[in-house]
DNA sequence: TAGATTGTTAATCGATTAACAATC
DNA sequence: TAGATTGTTAATCGATTAACAATC
């Protein structure tokens, strides 16, 4: 295991994402270079976070004028894996499937959904966003003819293990989840949960604190 | 500032809303209480831990027999604010926003949705799972006439800033960002970002890591 | 050059984990 | 009672922050 390769923090990855995303605009701006002290300013975090940040990420930045953008883009994309492209399938076209699909992840992010399944009929045989959408019947077929690296599950709570286990068993090593289930998973697959609530709780949450901070009376 | 009013730091309050889904399941299965051991193996966290953040909670567990169930429920909705009814506005009617707009928030959350609104004239005027669906123009009315606790943005990126500026302008105190733009508020109003593309680079980020262990090559 | 910004090394902070007496 | 589990107190671990010489 060499540079670059070990175990980084999931804070550290979620902040290298943020600055990833504001590169765009910065590019589209003509900006060459940018300081961690501008970077600090912007996402409200403090520059030396910003440059250890950036130097797992590989970086190395110049005295007096901060790092280059384009090689920013660069390694941030190599340290995410979104250099290479990543072929994904989707269960479940509802309203957070289809939303999914529409999202330009290929852009920013080397994603690419290839195909997406439902277990209704009716929903079955259509395109979204040129993306085809098949009976969950022929997944398995689907996936002996296809590499797929990631399969997200967009499906009810109920059915969300199944479709998980179909995902391993076919040959899925990278699961994003997006149903409210605590998923078991046997063998050396990796699921990350995009857990609306887990949002949603820290939001409530800092609204409690804020509102007892005013109002003297508690509990 | 009293107990349980403290700032809770946000890896606790995810987990602990983890905890409080755990609950419905084992609510259902009749359970009457249940053990830091035994809720640390199901979520595959520390039994410690597990109890450490109960506490915070205000939780009092009972020596061989764990926490009740019931207590945990009412305990982790007061903590989170979950027990009071918490009235929300959607802008973006989209397939994101209809998702949101579709799930059941209130049950589990205490969330109710108001109304929706929208900038096109042709998603206006509808009801969305009973949610009525409002032309952007009419939200500074709506507003004074309701009092809001949460604006949930669900519009494409370039319209995020505008929303957030009128959501605040209005009395709002707390944003749910689920649009990919990093906010800038003025006052003091509470943003939580739901970003999925953080939730996508650890995935992508523990692939890499895990790719790499066994293929000897590297860079 | 002067001055802003970097990378390095050390210090601090906070969160997680360990150990164990107290409890039912 | 015996034994599982709690809550408390202390130790460890890891992440963030500070200080500052090196650099362009």
């Amino acid at each position: 295991m060499r540079n670059g390769k070990i175990k980084a923090p999931a804070p550290v990855i979620r902040r290298l994402s943020n600055y990833h995303h504001l590169l765009l605009g910065l590019r589209q701006r003509q900006v060459q270079s940018v300081s961690s002290t501008t970077l600090a300013e912007i996402l409200e975090y403090k520059p030396i976070q910003v440059r250890k940040d950036l130097q797992l990420a590989g970086l190395v930045g110049r005295p007096r004028t901060g790092f280059r953008i384009d090689e920013m883009e660069e390694a941030i994309s190599r340290f995410m894996g979104w250099s290479l492209d990543c072929q994904a399938v989707l269960f479940g076209v509802g309203n957070l499937g289809s939303a999914l699909l529409n999202y330009p992840w290929r852009e920013e992010y080397g994603l690419r959904f290839i195909a997406a399944f439902e277990s209704e009929e009716e929903r079955s045989n259509i395109l979204i966003n040129n993306i085809p959408v098949h009976h969950i019947s022929h997944f398995p077929t689907f996936a002996e003819e296809h590499p797929i690296d990631i399969g997200v599950i967009a499906v009810p709570a109920e059915g969300a293990q199944a479709v998980a286990e179909i995902m391993v068993e076919n040959g899925i090593r990278g699961i994003w989840n997006f149903s409210h289930t605590h998923l078991k998973i046997t063998g050396n697959a990796t699921i990350e949960n995009a857990l609306f609530t887990q949002s949603l709780a820290v939001l409530t949450r800092r609204l409690v604190e804020s509102r007892t901070q005013n109002s003297g009376t508690s509990i």
